[in-house]
DNA sequence: CACATTGTTCAGTATAAATTGAACACTATG
DNA sequence: CATAGTGTTCAATTTATACTGAACAATGTG
């Protein structure tokens, strides 16, 4: 069903998919649509690969969720058809915006409680440490704040 | 057993370590010898975290493996006792080296296949977008290769 | 409106990964 | 050499996650 060139291309994706703590089945069905000549449908994507289709279903949705597909209208046919997106660019701003944004406010947020907590520790022999400690933390959001803008723009076509 | 603010910073630390796919116990021991203002051995992480002394274990060899903690001598003692790497630049680098290039390495290689499985094809219709897409591919290992060098430098110190 | 086609949802199940804990190895010390 | 202290290993278990497939919209078609 699926040639040795298609295979390949698929594991690739796969073990990106992993790297990414995607779902396996994310990376399939990316690498289908990404070696395929032409659009492919639900059903195509599910036949090929040998998967359910609530697999399926799912996985082109996470695929949509940062840009990484993207549909294609074919006439007279009521189903939808996709490709893979395959400008780098779009799919990093897109899976750095879902996927790495709520953990990076998530984090913000964390670091704020965490500074509250210090404050209302009482001024005992550790705090000095504490204090520099939690400083560094800082210091590591900011950085993190700084540089992920710039790796988009790195990547930038 | 722990304080607010232990568990609190802990917290912060497994999220991290599982946005790094690392398991949770890696990252609540490093979040507790990250926030001690002394050096901890073995059996104080196993008893204030309440894990396993397997976990404990495998949780350390894991966090020394890429530079996150060092090993401290405490004389007339047997035990080893560890402290948090601080400098994130150390940790960065050590990450890539031992998570990340493996993963870089095993890509370059399968693209290697890719492309003598491309030339086996014959040169049907759909071959140049093959080759195309191919390309693409090419180019992203490339730009990888050029940003990840980059990226460790952003974070040094 | 009845029926077919397409895609989604979600409870149940299968799979993968982390954790446990007991057995083991190693070393120091009396 | 026997014993205690420390850390490692790994088979069994638990836990988390992805996958399946049947039921269910939603929409088009005769």
């Amino acid at each position: 069903m699926l040639s040795a060139l298609e295979r390949e291309v698929i594991e690739l994706f796969v073990r990106m998919a992993d790297v990414l703590s995607l779902p396996r089945s994310v990376g399939e069905i990316y690498g289908l649509l990404f070696i395929s000549p032409e659009p492919l449908c639900l059903d195509d994507c599910r036949l090929k690969l040998n998967i359910s289709k609530g697999s399926t279903s799912q996985g082109l949705r996470i695929l949509r969720s940062f840009g990484a597909i993207r549909t294609v209208y074919i006439p007279g046919d009521r189903k939808d058809y996709f490709v893979a997106e395959t400008q780098l660019r779009k799919m990093a701003s897109g899976f750095a915006n879902e996927q790495i944004q709520p953990h990076v406010r998530n984090g913000k947020e964390r670091l704020i409680q965490i500074k509250k907590l210090l404050n209302e520790q009482s001024p005992d022999e550790g705090r000095e440490i504490l204090q520099e400690r939690i400083q560094t933390l800082e210091n590591w959001q900011k950085r993190t704040n700084q540089m992920l803008p710039l790796v988009l723009k790195l990547i930038q076509n």
